[in-house]
DNA sequence: TAAAATAATACGACTGGTTGTCTCATTTTG
DNA sequence: CAAAATGAGACAACCAGTCGTATTATTTTA
């Protein structure tokens, strides 16, 4: 079994796409139609490779946060010795992308979470399960800060990573709407560059 | 001019119910139709007050973030001489509340900035508008608690509640994925609680 | 003050278009 | 050949928004 189906092109292409529109316009805001025929695929491969719309956006959640556990993680394994700075680096990496982008989408968890968090039960619980392992990154990276001195002790890695999501994700919101990546230094400065400090 | 015209009611109605929904199913996620079924209004009377779905959302975040306001400040003017524990008791009761409507919704402005923030211009005016307001007074009760010397000066007032406003977004957003209130108490412990002690 | 004219508002059937889902005949595959 | 995948379209439900008419208020006229 080397071949490389064409299903499994066609699922990666619909997941890639529905990642893009999903984080611009939202799931109620996104038709599948609009997916569909961007990828060129019809309704009816669609529904054999997913079964439903909010199926799909659950896959969907899983295939975004994907790439960034495995880049943060990477920064870390990187720089031997200096976790807190894998961390700044991995930020300062993201804003960068995000200006490109001209602050379009921000993060599609926190913008799922606000609209179907409470009336998708599936999605939901993608979710939960992928916010939950990007904190577990950054608790990893924080406690590495800690051993080696950087980042304050006397608080859990655990505590400060979930404190640095929420704040995280607050500040994408704003992004969004001021329109600039200022929230996003400030945030960075304001817990990395000083309250977490050691 | 002293009759209250029916009118006014209507658009009450429509903006109270219109608060409701759009907090818990999104701006996308919410027909018009809904709407005005609740209220027992007309679709024609509609567009005589709001002219447009995207307008009506304008209003509605507007209508949304005021009583907050209020209250918030209300807290703050009765504990003279302690501001901190004003803020900590307008949180109890927010948490009182979300408890007791089993965390649905969660924060409309939140939910907001992540669904049409970068889509409708109208919108995030008006999301600017009502966060910005929200974060001032925020601002005010952290700068008394400054001046009576429970809340560190070595930050300012302002940078202490843009913090805050993200990270009681983001924990809000968690609120609504985990049906816990454990991210926001944890999130006014780790903020209120410890970092921004003096 | 009474009648007429004008303006403002109320109303809901209707429009053109889109939604998510499903069906089924055809093709591809093992 | 049997099973799985495909692709085009059918489907009813729903969407935001419009428009002509009916009703009610307000102003003007006599």
């Amino acid at each position: 079994m080397e071949k490389i189906k064409q299903k499994d092109i066609n699922r990666e292409n619909l997941l890639n796409e529905g990642v893009a529109l999903l984080m611009q316009q939202g799931y109620h805001g996104t038709g599948l139609k609009e997916i569909l025929d961007a990828v060129k695929i019809p309704k009816g491969s669609f529904y054999n490779y997913f079964g439903s719309k909010e199926n799909f956006a659950a896959e969907i959640i899983n295939h975004y946060i994907e790439p960034y556990l495995v880049q943060l993680n990477g920064y870390l394994d990187e720089s031997e010795g200096n976790a807190l700075a894998a961390l700044n680096r991995y930020l300062q990496e993201g804003i960068a992308e995000l200006e490109r982008t001209e602050f379009k989408g921000g993060c599609l968890l926190g913008n799922l979470m606000g609209e179907v968090g409470d009336t998708s039960e599936i999605c939901r619980n993608a979710l939960q399960v992928s916010l939950n392992s990007y904190r577990d990154v950054w608790e990893i990276g924080l406690s590495r800060a800690q051993s080696e001195g950087t980042i304050r002790s006397d608080k859990t890695a655990r505590e400060m990573a979930d404190l640095w999501v929420n704040a995280w994700q607050g500040a994408l919101l704003r992004m969004k709407i001021e329109q600039s990546t200022a929230p996003l230094k400030q945030c960075q400065q304001a817990l990395l560059g000083d309250f977490f400090k050691a």
